[in-house]
DNA sequence: TTGTCCGAGG
């Protein structure tokens, strides 16, 4: 054998280099016996060279080329040869089917593998493993279960690497009865066979079963390896059971495993679920060798802990270190661009997703019609909703919602119903999203009639967020009472849920029942700011100073400040942020003199302020003065002088915009001829032409 | 010749 490897060796290096006859002949029949000492792509091509020249039509000789290329994946090189054989035999088909498969060609594989037995060879251990993969993947059972029973016939399930496809096999077929059966009659069993059955049991739901089979390893001598600790990890990652995830994450440092890029992951993505976002940066940055799944693993768990700006610098951190981001990166910063409400990075993005070929990808462009949609660009959202090919749940939810924020609850409804048309069922977020649309187009009765058909229709039981909806829903109608009665109706009702009906008392002047509410809220969270300010208001606005200032001091004494309200514009690519009385921007003054030529404008149209928003304890005059410097008006002055006539200017606020403004910003957008978008805490409000989207209704 | 990790909507 030596000898002929030896002239093997030569002829490779040397090609031209002069061989007898009788030493080809003996090589190739060497290698018929030993394929594998070929041990490059070019080595194959230099052995098909000399087939070519000694012994063209020897199909022998041919099924060995062909077993060389598969064996370095090259599917044409193998592919031409095949197609010249007249009847290949067994070698060429096993090949072939080889090499189709670990191309992903499962499709052709499975043909090959069907003339394969039509044609009357007998397969053997080294093509079902093949065979078997690629059922799995095209996810055909039935075939699956035919080869089954083939290898069964053969003898061949006793095979160890051909029980493990079995295995894995009717694993991702999510047959556990199968895999069940297979690794039972298993005479032997490697570490890779309770891998399967593990991460199979996992991924299949059967997660005391996956745990359970981990204990027992031990008991076959066998200890948990990285296969292992990936396969469970993401159990305790659903569980949000940090514990039992930490305790794994010893077991991983103990054995060395850390450096592994699954594990890495796998963690990663556990403490991000378990709201663990510093512990899973932490062990991204000790991963030495990082790739794209590590990159969007801790991108992803920023962003859904709603660490925007350090799941954008980490993406950006990504394209810094040359990884290529994935389809599976830009869906996972998307959200953050949507959160944040920035616009032109979400373009930018969209423009780079579009490079890639990304855009018919329907997780990307659901959420771009998210994005669009919150950055006040509904046209935009309905745009790239309306090209998504294979619409799922999620796009639909997606529109839906974008219209309730914009005030389209027609729209939204229509939509609704022409999803469940086609055959999708609504999840919880869906009918959240029908909710919002009622509540803020005040459809009472709509709403009420989706909420009390949600569960038997669709079987979701009312939770946070829809109470949530309805309470926003009564109480923005006036319904205090109702909102109230709904509320109490639940078992545990959150200080957020009622802070939606005290900021409803604070609108429709209802004092005695804010105060009502206001002590239900600090029963459940004393440290509720929101509500303090709520009710210092309420009393504010009833001219009930003393109090105001009681709650006031009470919220000082406690060690608690509000945040200040705040506007903000995207001018230029830059980010002018504007808070009532606040004089540090550099054209103060210009926006000041801007604001005034406006306010004449505006009298003449029959402008008269509404002073009762003015929650201060001083005369009329001074409050005019306060209720011009409110931070969104500046920011539309700001934007008004700084961008071209006729640009629709964009802004928004983290507080509700209040009643004074609303009626100045209309009159505004008709003076200056311009569309203003204002998105405040909970919605959209496009102003042109001296009306609101919202009709007068927020 | 078999097996692992990440993703959209409130």
């Amino acid at each position: 054998m030596a000898s002929t490897l030896g002239v093997l060796e030569a002829l490779l290096r040397n090609p031209g280099a002069i061989a007898t006859k009788l030493e080809v002949k003996q090589l190739l029949k060497a290698l018929l016996k030993r394929p594998g000492a070929i041990t490059s792509a070019s080595e194959a091509k230099q052995l098909h060279a000399q087939i070519l020249k000694h012994n063209p039509s020897s199909p022998l000789y041919t099924s060995t080329a062909i077993c060389v290329y598969s064996n370095f994946k090259l599917l044409n090189q193998s592919l031409l040869l095949f197609k010249t054989l007249q009847s290949p035999p067994s070698l060429a088909y096993k090949s072939i089917i080889k090499c189709y498969a670990v191309n992903g060609r499962f499709v052709e594989s499975l043909a090959s593998f069907v003339d394969m037995r039509a044609s009357g060879n007998t397969p053997d251990h080294s093509v079902f493993p093949s065979v078997l993969k690629a059922c799995a993947f095209l996810l055909d059972l039935r075939l699956g279960e035919a080869v089954h029973g083939c290898i069964i016939r053969l003898g061949m399930d006793v095979h160890l690497i051909t029980g493990n496809a079995l295995i894995n096999m009717y694993a991702k077929l999510q047959t556990d009865s199968s895999v069940k059966k297979v690794f039972e009659t298993m005479t032997t069993r490697d570490i890779i066979s309770w891998n399967t059955v593990i991460a199979g049991n996992a991924q299949n739901g059967l997660h005391e079963d996956a745990l359970a089979m981990v204990r027992e390893m031990g008991g076959a001598g066998l200890k948990p390896d990285i296969f292992t600790l990936s396969a469970i990890l993401p159990i305790f990652a659903q569980y949000v059971d940090v514990d039992k995830g930490r305790e794994i994450h010893g077991y991983v440092i103990r054995y060395g495993f850390d450096k592994d890029l699954y594990v890495a992951s796998s963690l990663i993505n556990m403490y991000s679920r378990c709201a663990r976002v510093e512990d899973s940066i932490r062990v991204f940055k000790i991963t030495r060798q990082r790739d794209t799944i590590s990159w969007n693993s801790v991108i992803a768990g920023c962003v859904q802990n709603g660490m925007f700006d350090e799941g954008l610098r980490l993406f950006r951190q990504m394209l810094k270190d040359n990884v290529i981001p994935g389809s599976v990166s830009f869906s996972s910063i998307m959200p953050a661009c949507a959160h944040l409400t920035t616009l032109n990075l979400g373009k930018q993005l969209h423009g780079y997703i579009m490079r890639c070929g990304f855009d018919d990808n329907v997780f990307i462009s659901s959420s771009l019609v998210d994005m669009y949609a919150k950055c006040g660009h509904i046209r935009t959202a309905g745009w790239i909703f309306g090209g998504i090919k294979g619409r799922d749940m999620v796009s639909w939810t997606a529109m839906i919602m974008g219209c309730a924020l914009h005030g389209y609850a027609e729209d939204a409804i229509s939509l609704f119903e022409q999803m469940k048309l086609e055959g999708i069922r609504p999840n919880h977020v869906a009918i959240t999203a029908i909710l919002t649309a009622c509540s803020h187009a005040g459809m009472i009765d709509e709403g009420r009639r989706y909420f009390d058909r949600m569960t038997e229709e669709y079987g979701i039981r009312p939770g946070l967020e829809h109470y949530a909806a309805m309470a926003d829903l009564y109480s923005r109608k006036g319904k205090l009472n109702d909102a109230y009665q709904l509320i109490s109706t639940m078992t545990t009702p959150t200080g957020t849920i009622w802070s939606l009906l005290l900021s409803a008392c604070r609108v429709h002047k209802n004092v005695d029942l804010a105060e009502k509410v206001a002590s239900k809220i600090f029963e459940v969270d004393p440290e509720n700011i929101g509500a303090r300010v709520l009710l210092s208001n309420i009393y504010a606005n009833d001219g009930r100073w003393k109090e105001a200032a009681k709650v006031r001091m009470t919220m000082r004494n406690m060690g608690i400040r509000k945040n200040p309200a705040c506007s903000w514009i995207e001018v230029k690519n830059k980010i002018h942020t504007f808070i009532a009385d606040d004089k540090s921007h550099p054209l103060h003054d210009e926006i000041n003199i801007a604001l005034c030529e406006l306010q004449e404008k505006m009298e003449l149209a029959g402008y008269v302020a509404d002073t009762s928003e003015v929650l201060h304890d001083v005369d009329d005059e001074q409050k005019k003065y306060l209720l011009y410097g409110h931070s969104e008006r500046r920011a539309i002055a700001f934007g008004i002088m700084s961008t071209p006539a006729g640009t629709t200017i964009r802004v928004i606020k983290n507080i509700r915009i209040c009643v004074d403004c609303h009626t100045a910003i209309k009159l505004i957008s008709k003076i200056v001829g311009r569309e203003i978008v204002v998105r405040d805490n909970s919605r959209f409000h496009h102003f042109r032409d001296g009306e609101c989207s919202c009709g007068e209704y927020w």
